[in-house]
DNA sequence: AAGAACATTCACAACATCGTGAAGGGTGTG
DNA sequence: CACACCCTTCACGATGTTGTGAATGTTCTT
């Protein structure tokens, strides 16, 4: 039986280990990655520093800047329970990808502000300025759609919630 | 003016780089970045790889893996004008960006795959499985959500063009 | 009050990545 | 048929990044 619990420790960190590939693919920082996705597959729903260090087998130096990073980003909250001398990091889970996709848009506002400046300086006359502005067209549309889909998220999640637990077993319809 | 040309030679680069900085937090490698932006902002709608090397001031390797790279994503189409002995690459104005986020559905669609195989493994009665297989559903919303969007943009595209084409000085409405 | 436990910071070594320069193919031209 | 041109590939130096180990500071226990 000891043995079971092993090998679910070794599936879980092969899992992190290849969660956190993806999410590296999507822009974040290896150490962060692993410690996201160890926090999210992992069954505790918070952690100290320590706990994630021990669990991910890495060095408490590793998860000091990954955790600051996680917690700036807003995937983790900083929690401290009284008479405890360490930080909890607790993720949250309501709004944490939407949040995500929040900050994606930061970087979509970014995008239309360098392409601007770039309109600007280039003019829209010149065949170039003109693709610009176009480009800046797009990034600025899918802004504005992103924000509506990440408003008709709650309500969908809502009714996926309501399905599951209404009737476990369904298959269709 | 021929001070103009070279200040406007040296604007234009300057922007390049900036945007190419906006694109590398999107995920593209240096390379790749600096000759999309370059290829967008400046007038011309084809360009050799010498050309690109030129306008760059790079060296014509780091042109080829760029350029291979960005006809492999779809930002570039490679063409041959008969009786020439060099390549050309155009950017395929219509779809660009288009494809771009194309791609990106490609990777949410991993972000999917990989996070449900980590549902299999741990099971959904565990917290963090229960974490995981919310992430999943949220992300294949997101699929689903960036397609529509997609499927949008055409017309939004006619629209934005209709107005500037109609009414060039028009302020409101 | 001294000590222990914990997290953070700093400097460093390992690692990966990037872009250049030189060498190598393939294709028209004289 | 040799040459010139252009692109590609390869190996290398430079650069940036990552995670560890040691040192430091801080807070609770004895």
């Amino acid at each position: 039986m000891a043995d079971d619990g092993d090998g679910e420790r070794i599936a879980l960190l092969r899992f992190v280990e290849r969660f956190a590939l993806t999410l590296r693919e999507a822009g974040l920082a290896p150490m962060p990655a692993r410690v996201l996705a160890y926090a999210l597959a992992d069954d505790a729903d918070r952690y100290t520093a320590g706990d994630l260090a021990r669990g991910l087998g890495v060095s408490p130096a590793a998860i000091s800047g990954a955790v600051r990073y996680l917690v700036q980003v807003g995937f983790f909250v900083r929690e401290r329970e009284p008479g405890t001398r360490s930080d909890l990091y607790v993720l949250d889970d309501q709004d944490l990808w939407s949040r995500f996709v929040s900050a994606e848009l930061t970087s979509l506002d970014r995008f239309v502000q360098a392409i601007d400046s770039g309109v600007e300086v280039l003019g829209v006359e010149r065949p170039g300025g003109r693709r610009l502005a176009e480009t800046r067209d797009f990034m600025a549309f899918l802004r504005v759609e992103m924000t509506g889909v990440l408003a008709r998220w709650p309500a969908e999640r809502a009714r996926l919630a309501a399905d599951r637990g209404e009737v476990t077993s369904r298959r269709s319809g």
